[in-house]
Order: C-alpha cells, then sequence, then structure tokens
DNA sequence: ATATATTATATGTATATACACTTATTTCCC
DNA sequence: GGGAAATAAGTGTATATACATATAATATAT
C-alpha cells in the first residue's frame, strides 16, 4: 500500500470535517426538494427562522452572523436575494449608523409560517429512516461539538 | 408570541439541517486554518484524500462524486483549480469516451503526506474540546445518518 | 477636543454547491 | 445495422462561503 493511500485511509476513517460536510449535502438535498415548492434553499430557510426568533425589532448583521455560525461577509451577501424578494428589510439604525439591522417583513412572516409544513414533511422523512432516538442523538452531538469547537475558536485559540 | 416566531423556535430546536450546516462551517475553519500553510481548503483536501483512496488507476468524476455525495456536476467544477495546480489529472477513459478517468499526480500524493499532519494537528485539537468518546459518537451517527438518507435519497424516494 | 483605537459593515476575489439543460458516447433491441 | 434508450460529463445560471482588504462611524484616551 502506498504511503499517502494509508494515510488517506486514517484521514476518511476518523475525519468530522468530512462526514459533517457530506452530511450537510445529504440533508440538504431532502430539505431542498421540499422548500423548492416556494423557491428558497435550505440555507435560506435558516436565515429566515433565525431571524424570526430576533422578533419585531430585528437584529444586526453581525449578530445573525454569530447565532449562525456564519462569516458576517457571507451574510451580508446572503441577505442581498432575501431582500430583493421582498422576505426582509435591512435598515440602517438611527442610534448608530455603522449598524445595520435586519427585519422579516410581512411577507417574510408568512413565508416562515409557509415554510413550517414544508420543512416537517423533510423532518418527517428523515425521523422515519433515522428513528426518533438516532435523531435526537444526531443533534445532541451536534449542538455539543458545535459549541464546543466555536468556543475555542472565539478564544483565539 | 406571534405565530411565526413560535414555529421558528420549533424548527430550530429540532432541525438536523440547520445542525450539521453550522457544525460545517464551524469544523471547516479549525482544517481550513491549517490547511492553508498548503494553500488548500478542507473541501479540497477532502477531494484529494477519497481520491487517493482510489489508487493508482485512479476513478471516474461520477464515482468520486458518488462517494462524496457531491452533486456530479459540483465536482466537475472543484476538478479544476486542483488540476490547473497540478494535483491531479483529468483524461478521457481509452475504454469509453463518454468517461474522464481522474488521477493523482505524484505531487497531489506528496500532498496528501504533506496535509496528513496538518490534518492530524487540527483533529487533535477538536478531539482534545470534545474528547475521544464524543468525537467517535458524532463520527457513528453521523455515518449512520448519512448512509441511511443518502439510501432514501437513492431509492429516488 | 482631537488623535487613535475599536466596531460594523461592504467589496474584490476565489472556491463550493446544485439544478436545468445540453452534448457526446455507448448499449440495447429489433 | 440502425434507431431508441441509457449513460457520462459539461455549461448556464444562481446562491453559498470565506479571506483580505477597505470604508465609515463610534468610542476612548489623553
Amino acid at each position: 500500500m502506498a504511503r499517502h493511500t494509508d494515510l488517506a485511509r486514517k484521514m476518511v476513517a476518523a475525519c468530522p470535517g468530512m462526514r459533517v460536510a457530506r452530511a450537510t449535502r445529504v440533508l440538504a438535498r431532502v430539505f431542498n426538494d421540499e422548500f423548492r415548492a416556494l423557491g428558497l434553499q435550505a440555507s435560506q430557510h435558516g436565515v429566515l427562522t433565525f431571524l424570526a426568533l430576533a422578533g419585531p425589532d430585528g437584529t444586526t448583521i453581525g449578530a445573525l452572523a454569530d447565532e449562525l455560525l456564519l462569516d458576517r461577509t457571507t451574510l451580508t451577501r446572503n441577505l442581498r436575494p432575501l431582500q430583493k424578494a421582498g422576505y426582509l428589510s435591512v435598515k440602517r439604525s438611527p442610534k448608530d449608523a455603522r449598524v445595520q439591522v435586519v427585519t422579516l417583513t410581512r411577507k417574510g412572516e408568512q413565508t416562515v409560517e409557509a415554510l413550517f409544513p414544508l420543512w416537517q414533511r423533510a423532518y418527517d422523512r428523515i425521523r422515519q429512516v433515522l428513528g426518533a432516538r438516532a435523531l435526537a442523538e444526531l443533534n445532541e452531538h451536534l449542538d455539543t461539538a458545535t459549541a464546543a469547537v466555536a468556543a475555542t475558536l472565539a478564544a483565539g485559540d
């Protein structure tokens, strides 16, 4: 066995990074298949859903990016198509002209409601093939790992 | 509580799709921080590593995409920069002119070997903050879930 | 009060991702 | 052998992602 192939086996056997990336692609297909009915993607569902949690006053780009664990500049660009489609508004804060306040529009709120049954179908489909127990454990492990690793990154470690 | 906010809470509380996407971004940062020393990204590490498993005869674009659970047209494009940088070669099969055979070059093999210690550092860092047990369980859950969901997608379900 | 540091965001550039559609080749079936 | 079906891959288009860098506004220190 060539050395590089042996090392490749070791990495594939142990790497959580490759695994989450593959899992993300597979799960995204399931959700995208449903969300397509509304012309939205799984990543956009994530933005709208987290934004819905912010309430009527909205939130800032930076705060939203922190919650989504997304690069701020990525979120800035991801907001564009959603803003253009009228799901959200982006306005400079009157209190601090550096800050952009992002808020769900009425159409955005209605869309979150309309997304729910589509999300539910995809979720049920996944729960069916995994079982409720395994799905709950997967979620817990992901939460734990994400929080722990994000903490070390935030520490500039 | 507004209805859309209530529904958003339910989705955030249960959604495995948002979780894997967030985990992917966080873990990618850890690996990218290391791989940057070689000018490569985590996704490129994945392609080169899976390609290394194919051995000296290489594999086809379709087969590689199936293993990575990546859209075939995405892989076609992801190969470009790696080919241009000399890590792999893409050649039409002499047996079947439809097929493109992808093979690691010598430089590609050396790069997989050079990536290993960088991967190891990122991996160790993650294992340190999660613990070996939790990391192994996370990997197992991801493997199980990915295989199960991919199977239903392949079934055209 | 002003110079400096910090904070919040945007832009340039490059790769990643996937769907709809197209092209080229092989296989199959009669 | 020839036409239809199946297979493999590429293109057009759009969104996703992040780093390096730039810009603008606020906060801070003296």
